[in-house]
Formats: structure tokens, sequence, C-alpha cells
DNA sequence: AGGTTATCTGCAATCGTTATCAGTAGCGAT
DNA sequence: ATCGCTACTGATAACGATTGCAGATAACCT
């Protein structure tokens, strides 16, 4: 049946248990081979539930992510699963989202994990001192809380990149520029917007209100915030996309009003996306490396875990860099109807 | 500190550890009021270890799939998401296409938790015998193995699939179809390739050999097959992929050599992308839905645990359709060159 | 051979919880 | 008062592994 246990492996060798249990450890024993063989004949597996007990660890580690479906915390994901090693394994919890079902899983993983690597929901919330009262190893992920300088993080320097797309469209003679912004509860959506507006200030444009519009980093919520661009009396000539799935919402919206990109509108997105060069145009965007910075949010994990976690947090930022393709021009006289415009 | 255990709650109010366990499995208590109190002043969390070991449930559901950055495996897990229920947990594995790490990973769960969701890499395995001997319930997902009719299953009606794309290629007047084919070794390789056989049969059309292409659901293998398509003397006028990746780097493959879809190529592609109406021209796919299908996995595997696992396995099998969208037309004379194309 | 280490071994306690079993208190009926 | 019934309670033995301690065996030295 299942319930093979160290008692029948002792039983059948004739040692004790104990003898089975070191072996198990790595030190030397009398009849190892012995072992070894009552070991594959009757299929032996410790039990997990017993170490764990033993310990007070557990050997898996939760990772906590917002939507598993967006391409950028799926790639999170793998990167923390490719430096996860070979004793430990992950939890994944996909909150959707909803603040309610981010606070049930937090609570439920206190004892089946050691530690947990999260993206926050928002940063209007004290999860990690809800943790740390667990005394609970936490690593931040792209997003923090707000007594996130006392946990470890890897974040994107997104003040940066915010710059980097929004100093582009300047650059191009844009002055008219527009931002679909996340929600700026949350990290990222707080410092893109900063860097848009520092980009702007140093170009010398005056931030026109109208033109931010904060949005929720969804399909749904870039389709909307774009349509109301449209709709304004002087609609922008150029607009940054705070994330992946707001540029897809936000091209969608073009789409539908058919209004070609990059003649009529320039439009740079945060965040690549596997299919960028397949859209017509390719996707001007700024990128970074999210398997990696998954990884990287692992590895700090890890080096706390087997420190005994009592040394001071690390921050770690990943860089990104502006890829040029083909959705951004210079700006087009407002005038021109559709059918004017020309092929560049 | 963290460990604050069953027994301070028990001494605190006055009673015994046994109360205190009744309480919390819902037996009627004279001190609820009491004991509610020092459960919330001492934050006391029931260890999960403990209870583990004792009852020899772990609360855990393990998802092992190959690749968790493909939108259709995270849907997979998505779905699946939602349907776990509030008392128990997804711990994921994501194999990475290694059979090396989906063995690992196998032997590691077992005591970790109370079933496997599993698609799995080839059908060339006897992964679930391996694990029926520990009696470790499993539900397949997209996938079997050889021996898969004794465990539960959600596939998707790949053949059927199949059939629609060559034969909605097949009304549109192409004769010269390619397929590029996943591996023979998995299930929706071998029976998507069975689909398009069957149709191109139907249709009376001889199944020519070099218009087949077995690779491997990845998008570089998509790439290179489309390639070696567009080098064959009589390159085909459509191509049916077998899955989402390899329809990207087949379309990558045709952009980089200049070839116009659909004027030159008409493809299809098994599975949706959420960017399929971004790409010029819109993507003409066979769709499922794969958040169903892994919430149906899940309940698979709910029923079972709750029933005793004693039942016979269930094979449930999700529909596929086709959308239209703009990426299939009518074959074009093969002597046009490039230039002498017009826009539909 | 005798004495001293160096290795290995078994016993039993322990981790935190639940299940069993044998109470005990409360209460109404006799 | 006594009895019997119901409704709860406490002590304790598991669950399966690890570990300190003390005892046993082997190895090594003079």
């Amino acid at each position: 049946m299942s319930t093979v246990t160290i008692t029948d492996v002792a039983n059948r060798v004739g040692v004790s248990v104990a003898t089975i249990s070191r072996y198990l450890s790595g030190f030397n024993v009398r009849n190892e081979e012995l072992i070894r063989e009552a070991i594959n004949e009757l299929n032996y597996r410790p039990s997990a539930a017993a170490r764990n007990l033993k310990s007070g660890r557990t050997g898996n580690i939760a990772i906590v992510i917002p939507d598993i479906t967006n391409p950028f915390f799926a790639s999170i994901v793998e990167g923390a699963e490719s430096a996860v090693g070979k004793d430990r394994m992950i939890l994944l919890v996909n909150t959707g989202d909803s603040r309610e079902r981010e606070e049930k899983a937090l609570s439920q993983l206190f004892g089946r994990v050691d530690g947990v690597i999260m993206a926050p929901l928002t940063e209007d919330e004290e999860g990690p001192s809800f943790f740390s009262q667990f005394g609970l190893p936490i690593v931040f992920v792209d997003r923090v809380t707000k007594d996130g300088e006392h946990f470890s993080s890897v974040l994107t320097d997104n003040v940066k990149g915010a710059e980097l797309a929004t100093t582009h469209l300047a650059s191009l003679g844009h002055s008219a520029i527009a931002m679909i912004s996340g929600p700026m509860s949350t990290t990222p959506g707080k410092k893109r917007a900063e860097g848009y507006r520092a980009a702007l200030k140093r170009a010398k444009i005056s931030a026109a209100e109208h033109y931010f519009i904060e949005s929720d980093f969804s399909e749904a919520g870039g389709y909307a915030a774009m349509c109301q661009l449209l709709q304004l009396k002087q609609p922008p000539t150029a607009v940054f996309t705070a994330n992946n799935l707001m540029t897809i919402g936000a091209l969608n919206a073009l789409r539908t009003h058919g209004i070609k990109v990059p003649d009529e509108i320039s439009i740079i997105g945060f965040d690549d996306l596997d299919f960028a060069e397949l859209i017509s145009p390719p996707l001007t965007v700024i990128a970074r490396d999210a398997r990696h910075q998954g990884a990287q949010a692992m590895e700090l994990m890890i080096e706390q875990l087997e420190s005994g976690s009592i040394n001071p947090p690390k921050h770690s930022m990943v860089d990104v860099q502006l890829i040029e393709r083909g959705s951004c021009a210079t700006p087009r006289v407002r005038e021109l109807t559709p059918l004017s415009r020309f092929d560049s």
C-alpha cells in the first residue's frame, strides 16, 4: 500500500529506525548496502509531514502573484522555478487581483511554507507586518507594500523606464503625450507615473492632467482608457501605456476606432511581449528581464533561509531598456483626415 | 515568537488541549468565547505539519505542467486555481520540458500533496504506474500517458479541432496544405496529426509527406519548420500549426521572409491567443476554453479526493471551435511575384 | 593482552495535533 | 436521594521522523 514507514525498513534490515534515519541523512552506517536494497524493494519514501513537524521546516516556498496569465508574472514564476534548487518546491498562489483571496491565502500559507515571494496587490496594506509577527521570511518582487523597506526586494527601475519611454516620445517631437497609468496604490503604478512626469518636466512639456489616466493594469482598463483619450477635444499624439496588458487593450481600442499606429498616434508600452514583433506595426517597448527578476528573488529567499534570516534586507533593482520597433513616429498634423495619411 | 501551540492556548484558557482541538473542528464546547479570545490574543495558528502527520492528508494539490509561460498552460493553472476551494492550495511544478525535472519533481511530490493534476511530457513513459504504486490520485489534463485510460482526464477534442482547421483550408480551395505538428510522442501531437490526415482524406487530397513536419510545440520549432516548408520546390499554400507557440514561430518566419499572410500563404493555428486580433492579419484559430479545462480537472480531482478515490476514472473532453479572422484566404496562383499581389 | 579512542548503534523523548476512551457534571424523572 | 440520560471534558496513545545520550563494538596503540 501507500504507507511504508521508516519502521518497516528498519524491521526488514534488522536494525533500529535511528540507523535508517541516520543513513538517510548521510551518516556512515554499517549495513549501507542492505538498507539501500530494503528502501528500494519496499519503495519507501520518507514522510514529508513527519519531517516538517520535527524540523519546523517544510521545504516549500510560496509565490504569491496577482495574475498568472499575465506573461510578465508567468516569467517571474519561471525564473523563480529555475533557481529553486532540487530540494525545495514552489507553492503557487494566484490571487486574481482580489484582496480577499490574497489575505486568505496569506493566512493559510503559514506553516505550509518556509518563506514567501510576493507581488502584493497594493501598497496600502500591511501584509508584511502580518507576516513578520509570524517570523516568516518575505521577499518582494516587482511590488512592495508600504513598509517594504524592511524586507528584501527585487524591483524594476520603473522611474528610469518611464522616463525612457516618455523622453523617446518627446524627442520624436510629440508634446501631447498621454499616459495610461496603473493604480497609484501599486509600486509600479506610482513609480512609472513619477518617471513620466519627470521626463515631461525635463522636456519642458507641461503635464496636462486630462492626458493622465489612472487605470488598473488590465486589458479592459487599457481599452477604456484609450477610448477616453480619443474622446478628448484634443486627443494626444502619443501614448505611454504602463504595462503589457493595458498596451494590448489600448491597441485593441485603436483598432476598433480605425486609428492607424504610428501614423495617427504613437504608442509605447512598458513590458515587452513575445509577439510584439508580430503586431503591425511591431511594438516599441520598455523591456526588462522578468525571468532574471524571478530568479533573483528566489536566490535572495534561499540565501535568507540558509543564513538563519537575521541579516539585513537586500534591495535589488533590475535594469530596463528601450526597444525601438515601429509603433512610434513623429507626430502628424492633427487636421489630417484618416484618408489623407500616407505610408512611411 | 512564531511557535505558539495548541498547548499554549489550552493553558491560557485552563482547559485541555483536547477541548481546543474540538473547538477547532467545530464541536460544541463550554468556553467557546474564552477560547476564541485566547486564540486571537496569542495569535495561534494550527500547525499544518502536525495535522498532516496525523491525518495523512496535506491539503495540497500539485499541478505539473511543461511550460508556465505558454499562455495555454497559464490558463489551465488559472482555471484550476479558480476551482480549488478555500482549504486547499496548489503546488506548482513547471518541468520546463525536461524529462529529468519531471521525474525528479514527481518523486518529490509524494507526501507533499494529496493528488496530482498533470500534463505529462510524453506518452512514452509510465509515470502514472509509478504513482499508482503509491496510491496517489492523478488527473491528466490536455495530455495523457500510454496507460492514461486508468486515470481521470480532461482532454481536448484534438481530432475534431485539427479536422476543422484542415477542412477550413480545403474548403477555401487549398490542396497544398501543410501541417507543422507537435511531437508524435504527445497526445495532442498524435491526435491533431490524426485529424489533419483524416480531413485531407475526406477532402480527397493526397497527403504529401514533405508537407507534414513533426516539430516540438516551441516557437523556435515552429520557426524552423516554416523555413523548411518555404524551401520546398512547391511550398504549401496553406499551413496548419498545431499549437500557439509554433504559430508565433511560423508567423515570425513568414515575416522574416517577407511573405504576406494570407495573400501568399494561409495560416491557421491550434489555440487562440490573447493578441490574435492585433496581429496583421488577425489570426484565424481553433480555440478552446483552457480555463474551463483546468477548472474541470480540479473538480475531478477534488471529487476523487472526497469520495475516497475508489470510483472509476472519468474522461471528459472539451469542445473546440473555429474562429475565423483574417489569416486564411483562397489560394493565389503560385507564379505570382510578391509585387503583383493586391490587397483584399 | 590491555587500555584508549573512534565509530557506530539502540533507546526513548520529542515535534503539534487528533482520536479514543473513560469519565464527570448537569438535569429531569422517579 | 437515586437513577439514567445527555453533553461535554481530560488524559493519553498514536502519526513518522529526528536526535541526545549512553552503551556497544571495532580499531588502534603501546
